[in-house]
DNA sequence: CTACATGCAAATGCTTTGCAACCTA
DNA sequence: TAGGTTGCAAAGCATTTGCATGTAG
């Protein structure tokens, strides 16, 4: 897990994370490879995957571990938490604070060495609230 | 999405639910079918599968929505939170009270229409942490 | 009876991996 | 040149689904 590998700059590395910089849509694996195809025909997914995975355990991005299925991405590695939509599973930042004490009202009550947290907003953004109170 | 059939009392449906109620380590859909098997060696996983969704239509358990990757069931469904073993995924409750507030909070921030909140912790069970320390 | 449920197997969707060819330092 | 990296295809794993058969109400 730890990394120890020299790693190298590649053209795939750098356009997955130019590209990556331009959004703000925490978007997965697959969404970042249709993007970064563009600049790369011939890259594979595979690559970003790999490329995906190295890139955050080097600290150059963050891999979000929202409760939905698929991975997302996300260039901002400060510690914020998010709103998903239930319905199209837009992800945007949730503008609150990081919940600092939580962690020490837990410490005491049990067994587990804590190590953080995960907060997750669950909701509807405004287009899918909208097409919901047509149906 | 809702609930419009005549769901019927099956077997495989009470045995699923005698078994979920006897656990307190949120199991996943597999580990629920390894145990139920013993009571009905002819059952399906895919069964499972579905019965653990209708379950949980029924609000007779809870989906839990936590980050790892696979889905898991409590059959709690009390709005509680849980902490997370990076390393074995074992998942305890956490014993903190909902935060209740939180919703609040984000409610003039944010564009969502907010329907509610996960919140995990991430951390070492016992066992793990002791294994790291050997490392 | 009949609509719902089951078992089985095949299919799906996301992600990972083996491998030979290819680069970067 | 050596060791990391890529593209490709195949494999992996959790979960879902189609369908013929079975069964609860």
């Amino acid at each position: 897990m730890l990394q120890e590998k020299n790693h190298r700059i590649t053209k795939q590395r750098q356009v997955i994370l130019e590209e990556l910089r331009k959004l703000n849509t925490h978007p997965s694996a697959d969404e970042i490879y249709k993007v970064v195809r563009r600049h790369l025909p011939r890259i594979s997914l595979g690559t970003v995957y790999r490329n995906l995975e190295v890139l955050s355990e080097l600290g150059k991005i963050q891999k979000l571990e929202l409760s939905g299925s698929l991975k997302r991405f996300d260039w901002n590695t400060k510690k914020h938490y998010h709103i998903r939509c239930v319905r199209c599973n837009r992800v945007d930042d949730a503008p609150i604070a990081p919940l600092n004490q939580l962690e020490n009202d837990l410490y005491k009550a049990t067994v587990f060495e804590i190590i953080g947290h995960n907060l997750e907003f669950i909701g509807l953004c405004p287009e899918c609230s909208k097409k919901n109170s047509h149906n």
